[in-house]
DNA sequence: AAAGATGCCTGTAAGC
DNA sequence: TGCTTACAGGCATCTT
């Protein structure tokens, strides 16, 4: 599932092929997405040069002089660079030829993702409302604190909301909050300055290192050359329900919270009313 | 206003 | 074996 690490991933991994080379021919295989593709500002990026590749939140920036496209991967969705000859597999649902010769596709069998075009990114809606970056010094233990003092949802899913942090998902917020020593069904309210503190620093830590790994790769997520993330084998307890936790041997509990799984261990992460 | 519920999708795995 | 069902979840949108 697509994170803030995954995205990184991806676009650091897209970036160099794609600055400084121009957009040759565009195909649209499947324009059903989260959103329906705007199949006329695509087709207009033809002989269109590439000025940057960036990221916000989840989404993933691509700019040009008439304006950005913004992708996101939804649940299942990856970018891949192959060579113009490589044959197309199921969902891949749209894709660039770039003038260096590769070719940049969009795959997505879920179809959640979405392929927008913006002609100023802060006219775009799904930019709007977003919180801080995580991995920026405006995430801090203040700042935290302040948001989670004026909230009576539980810790887990407010960790999860865009507007108060971007980037952290189902599987971060778990190992964020089990890495903190925090029940995920803590009210926000509840947590002391201290454990924001703690918890800010810990989610830095768990994307940085996801960062490093190359992502998460549980079915969906390849980097951009076809290769897998490599922080699955890193997770603690994302998964692990029933199985020992690797500190203290207590038994992985599993709950939903808010339509997610969310797995626990209740010795490590107590909860007090 | 805040928080909970819903719908969009398809591959995979479990159950009969 | 082949069908049906449950599950995975990011996020806009609807409802309470």
């Amino acid at each position: 599932m697509p994170e803030l690490p995954e995205v990184e991933t991806t676009c650091r991994g897209i970036a160099k092929a794609l600055v400084g080379y121009k957009i040759t021919r565009v195909h649209i295989r499947e324009g059903r997405l989260r959103w329906p593709v705007n199949h006329q500002a695509l087709k207009r990026l033809k002989n269109q040069k590439i000025l940057s590749v960036s990221r916000r939140a989840k989404y993933i920036l691509i700019e040009f002089a008439p304006g950005f496209l913004v992708l996101h991967l939804g649940m299942s969705g990856s970018l891949r660079l192959v060579k113009p000859n490589e044959s197309c597999r199921k969902h891949d649902h749209i894709e660039w030829q770039i003038s260096s010769g590769l070719v940049l596709r969009y795959h997505d069998p879920r179809r959640f993702g979405a392929v927008l075009w913006a002609e100023n990114l802060e006219a775009l809606p799904q930019l709007q409302k977003l919180g801080p970056e995580p991995l920026s010094s405006a995430f801090n233990a203040q700042y935290l604190f302040a948001k989670a003092q004026k909230s009576q949802v539980v810790i887990k899913s407010f960790i999860m909301n865009q507007q108060i942090v971007v980037g952290v998902g189902n599987i971060y917020a778990v190992e964020s909050l089990y890495l903190a020593k925090i029940h995920p069904l803590r009210i926000s309210s509840s947590l002391s300055l201290a454990e924001c503190r703690l918890l800010c620093v810990t989610i830095k830590r768990v994307l940085k290192k996801a960062i490093e790994a190359g992502g998460t790769t549980l079915q969906d997520f390849y980097q951009s050359d076809g290769q897998p993330g490599y922080f699955a084998q890193k997770l603690q307890v994302y998964d692990e329900a029933g199985k020992p936790c690797r500190k203290c041997k207590t038994v992985i509990e599993k709950i939903t919270v808010q339509n997610r799984s969310t797995y626990f261990c209740s010795t490590c992460q107590p909860f007090f009313a």
